[in-house]
DNA sequence: TATAATGTCTCTAGCAACTAGAGCTTCAAG
DNA sequence: CTTGAAGCTCTAGTTGCTAGAGACATTATA
């Protein structure tokens, strides 16, 4: 049995945030010692290193939540868990798509500025100006 | 003069968002018409299309208002606001190579997924076991 | 001119996904 | 047996908005 500090140490989670996800329900209530400290089992980390991955990986909570739930009955298709990841995948290429027409711009940015004084200064005209700019970077969302 | 209305449909920014970026000071307090509603000058179309294209590039509203404060003294050395856009530009690159590695490790998943029943989905399985993975995509922060 | 349909006003509360702090108790090491 | 780290609960804050309630203003149509 592993106390929270320990659980968070293996999992690379910080303890307040397994006491977050226990409050929302994505961990069960965890067992208690005799001075109500909070015990983990081997099966609360593997879930809790589920959660970890799935977030690294950009899942949202929510998502989160229904993988746990699929995955807690396995005798079902994964069809639901394909569908899943399939969407993050595609927000995670628009993403990049975003990100990349975004670099372009602030890369094209700091290289015309050449430290003279703001009036001249190519940063912030091209912020005031959209036309300015080499590529369409707008409704970023998340960038 | 502009209505909050036509304000928000020139520049692309929901009207309750143009409230609040008064209520947190990033907009100057707007002059009021005689029924109370507020009216806007080009100069405001001005400040919002620069406050914009910039969280459309990803700035903070933090590195916003020390971009508009740069900009409202043009006299000064331009370094300040190339600092800010190169540091932007890093945490860009930054996020960028991290969603890189993410889209790879999804897009592995995915393909793997053979549309079984959950006890056999990599899905699931790559969730639970990071050492499945082929990249390491740990602490995205901002995935 | 009346009325209906928008648009705008203020205010409060909510969202994700935590993080920080106060003030207390419990545990492990020396 | 004491001290310091780690744990507990609780509340409130973060960022950048978004949603809703209930009231007033403006504009378009009948």
């Amino acid at each position: 049995m592993l106390t929270i500090g320990k659980l968070g140490a293996k999992t690379g989670v910080k303890v307040p945030t397994i006491r977050y996800y226990e409050q929302i329900g994505i961990l069960p209530e965890a067992e208690r010692s005799a001075g109500n400290q909070r015990l983990y089992t081997r099966k609360a980390l593997d879930r809790l290193t589920f959660i970890r991955h799935a977030r690294d990986l950009g899942f949202s909570l929510e998502a989160i939540r229904d993988l746990l739930s699929l995955s807690d009955n396995p005798d079902q298709s994964c069809a639901a868990a394909d569908a899943i990841a399939k969407a993050q995948l595609a927000e995670v290429e628009n993403r990049l798509a975003r990100l990349l027409a975004l670099k372009a711009e602030l890369a094209r940015m700091v290289v015309q500025c050449e430290g003279g004084c703001i009036s001249d200064c190519r940063v912030i005209e091209v912020l005031g100006d959209h036309s300015l700019c080499a590529t369409d970077h707008r409704h970023p969302e998340h960038a």
